[in-house]
RNA sequence: CGGGCUGUAGCGCAGCUUGGUAGCGCGCUUCGUUCGGGACGAAGAGGUCCCGGGUUCAAAUCCCGGCAGCCCGACCA
């Protein structure tokens, strides 16, 4: 039998190696306009458990689900000058609906601060009606010069939370609170990527902010992805819209906004964080399949026995697949595995015969019999393991691959194949510009014990750098 | 927008130099044998050779002009 490479070519050559995944793993194909997605049942599955996982999540903090629209009249963009000078390049611009050109152009949204802000003014009257804590979840459309499955298409989904309060600090500390118990939270828990939080450097700032917070986790090949992002909006959009308030003593006072989002690039990130050359490793959390019962021959007294294998384990909450695949034995094991399903029941005559299955990580490829009876305990009990075996195994990655460092010129060195973290007071200003040349950035600032920085003007803070998707 | 490259079956490609019946691998369909780590045999289906024009008895192949896509930089969740 012929060895032969699921995934050609290998890590080296990183993307590559992962439009082969998603390929392979049924999650997603090109769309038919350039740097759009279709995504797949398989890989839709996968971003539904996210979802549901941040929702609740996101409601836990007291937003609300909205809706808001997809067009946007091209005006409201004008309104916030750093909002329109960011993202102008990016917009698609519907000139022409109705078989007439409009008289003025719409914006396709690229994110919804304007119109969320535009209602925000006509719902906020009081600090009665504050904090005004909204979400949606729905897709939006920034046409980037280089999309990539996943990691930044054309048009993309997410959740965008939107929120107006009274003062600065009440902003500040909700921002915090969902960048920590909403987003960190979720990435540790339930995609088990490791993320360094930190504020971005001024230049890397979402436009219109006065702070934006990240989460930039490490990818296979030592790349940057940022995950999500919280921004402090200060007044500036309130200003921009108009979003007043009366306050207790009856002055008219103007609201701070924060805005925070996180989208289907997190299944991107997902992939080329925990994946391997065998294919993709889905956490248990959010594997739409934990657990495939393969038969290993094709006869009934097996089959029989693989349903009721996988009766057991659905039972005991698993949510499981039996596959009935006609192919040989090594075909249906391998595509299982790209598919990254955590944990394979092998059935077969000779296990059988003793009141035995065979067990398999996908993870380790650890391999182990246990008796049909323990089934309904072992496998939901392995699942946890495989669970915090895998953020174990991704934050040994995160350090390993990265250096700290004490110039400039060795940070670029770092980042070849990893991060470099370094004095921010080296890198501000003119070392940033250097970094850049090599298509090195700024990926946060932090404290020096990690912890997330009021601002850069803090001082002594520190700087993670690397190259990035 | 700079610098490289490619358009031929669902996917990956050969054929083009030197014009002459549209090919290969994978995948797909049917039947049979298989099935404890990527099986095998037999038979089949599938084409606007990117588009337009030119040269020629004859163009995937030569010439001219378009268009599209990919990779490396600048943008970005």
């Amino acid at each position: 039998m012929a060895s032969q490479s699921v995934l050609t070519p290998q890590s080296q050559d990183f993307p590559r190696w992962y439009q082969d995944v998603v390929a392979k793993a049924e999650m997603a194909d090109n769309g038919p306009v350039r740097g759009t997605m279709v995504i797949r049942p398989y890989g839709y599955a996968i971003w539904e458990l996210m979802q549901q996982e941040m929702d609740r999540r996101i409601k836990d903090t007291g937003a609300k689900n909205a809706y808001f629209p997809l067009f946007i009249p091209e005006s409201y963009f004008s309104k916030e000058a750093e909002h329109v000078e960011g993202f102008s390049p990016e917009l698609a611009v519907v000139t022409h609906a109705g078989g007439e050109d409009l008289t003025e152009p719409i914006v396709v949204r690229p994110t919804s601060e304007t119109v969320i802000g535009e209602f925000m003014a006509k719902w906020i009257q009081s600090y009665r009606d504050l904090p005004l804590l909204l979400n949606q979840w729905v897709n939006v459309v920034r046409w980037e010069m280089r999309p990539r499955l996943f990691l930044r298409s054309s048009e993309f989904l997410w959740q965008e939370g939107h929120t107006a309060h009274a003062s600065y600090d009440d902003a500040s500390a909700y921002a915090r609170r969902i960048h920590n118990e909403v987003y960190n939270d979720f990435m540790l828990n339930v995609l088990a990527c490791p993320c360094y939080l930190g504020i971005k450097p001024p230049s890397e700032r979402f436009p219109g902010a006065i702070n934006s917070m990240t989460g930039e986790a490490v990818m296979r090949d030592g790349k940057a992805l940022q995950m999500m992002t919280t921004h402090e909006l200060g007044r500036n959009f309130a200003r921009a819209f108009d979003i007043f308030y009366q306050s207790e003593e009856g002055q008219a006072e103007l609201c701070y906004t924060t805005s925070w989002g996180a989208s289907t690039r997190m299944v991107g990130g997902l992939i080329m964080v925990h994946g391997d050359d065998n294919g993709l490793k889905v956490p248990p959390a959010v594997a739409p399949i934990q657990a495939v019962v393969i038969p290993v021959r094709d006869e009934s007294d097996v089959l029989e026995a693989a349903d009721r294998v996988a009766a057991d384990l659905r039972s005991a909450g698993v949510r499981v697949e039996v596959d009935r695949g006609r192919g040989s034995f090594g075909r249906r094991v391998t595509d299982w595995e790209i598919k990254g399903v955590p944990v394979r029941v092998e059935v077969g005559p000779r296990d059988l015969a003793q009141g035995l299955v065979t067990i398999v990580r996908r993870d380790t490829g650890e391999k182990a019999t246990v008796g049909l009876g323990a089934l309904t305990k072992d496998v939901p009990l392995l699942l946890e393991r495989i669970q915090t075996d895998l953020l174990a195994s991704a934050v040994a990655h995160r350090d390993e691959r990265t250096q700290d460092v004490t110039s400039v010129a060795e940070a670029l060195d770092a980042a070849k194949d990893g991060f470099a973290r370094l004095a921010w007071d080296l890198v501000a200003g003119e070392g940033e510009a250097e970094l850049n040349t090599q298509a090195v950035t700024v990926r946060c600032l932090q404290r020096q014990d990690g912890s997330m920085p009021e601002s850069e003007d803090e001082g002594g803070l520190i700087c993670l750098v690397a190259k990035s998707y």
